[in-house]
DNA sequence: CTTGACCCTGAACATCACTTCAGGCCGTAG
DNA sequence: CTACGGCCTGAAGTGATGTTCAGGGTCAAG
């Protein structure tokens, strides 16, 4: 069935420059490996391949695509979930799917960004006192209760 | 409300200020589960409680700080294993156990604060771009490979 | 025809921090 | 004495994101 005019290598070897490589070719482009694209067609994030005859999946440039914008909302923080319902939702077709999708992840980014920025506060604030060889104070991290060093969560409460 | 002269209750029912309770009055003061005690036993991030005749955990004082300190540290972004190392590096004796991890876990922190906050701009970018209606534009998310919307990846490369 | 690279499937393993389950003992109130 | 809640152990499950393994077909070159 592909018996092109010019010869076209079933490994991964080089420069496939049409629209019908293997696997290994996929995942080079994508810069991720051939147990990943499998994983990610199991998951939905990628459509079911196409198979030949002997059941080996065959790819194209839109398949390239396709794994270029899972790498990329990846890169922004998208679960592979979230991607496989924007891909469900009409990626492909539907500006608001992504932006629906962006907009609560930024809400989300900025919640996780200041509970960062406020356990480095918290633990800058412990290595000065510690750094001050305040060792007494320091050691308070295993005495005190209610430490200010670290954090003001009380363990003396009953429900 | 602590109607107990004599009395010491087996239950997790309430209120035990002496030194010798179980595991449920453990875990409600630290805020818990008891069945994650026995879980920070098993890690060795807890150690050995002393066990009645019948096989019973017991627990004091010490233990309520130690889930403290746990809990503590936990919040600083400490994950279980270190927080078991600094316990058996002598983290009861030790300042230096709980500052050289507080350093490195710092360095950690400002990386990860650098790259969501990079993830942030980016995410801001695209939005940008979306929601100013240019629809065309959005959906290039899809279509082109190094999309300067989300990231500057390019898949195309062959080692 | 044989070799070796490549491909297939399904299942198990790895990490993190727990939770849930199965099966069974302990101890006290009624 | 019986029931019921609390406790015990060890094992398995959860969820996210893959990786590794076991066992076995396919294909092109030598």
């Amino acid at each position: 069935m592909t018996s092109q005019t010019t010869a076209r290598p079933t490994n991964g070897g080089l420069p496939v420059e049409d629209d019908d490589f293997p696997i290994s070719v996929l995942a080079t482009r994508a810069g991720v490996s051939v147990e990943t694209v499998r994983f990610y067609e199991r998951l939905g994030v990628l459509d079911r391949a196409p198979r030949t005859s002997s059941g080996y999946r065959r790819y194209g440039r839109q398949h390239v695509q396709r794994m270029s914008f899972v790498k990329r909302a990846k890169d922004l923080g998208f679960t592979l979930t979230e991607i496989g319902e924007m891909v469900k939702a009409g990626a492909l077709g539907s500006v608001e799917s992504v932006t629906t999708a962006a907009h609560a992840k930024l809400t989300q980014l900025n919640d996780e960004i200041a509970a960062l920025s406020d356990r480095r506060c918290r633990l800058q604030q412990l290595l000065r006192i510690c750094d001050h060889g305040d060792g007494a104070n320091c050691l308070a991290l295993n005495s005190l209760p209610g430490n200010v060093y670290l954090s003001s969560e009380q363990p003396e409460e009953n429900p």
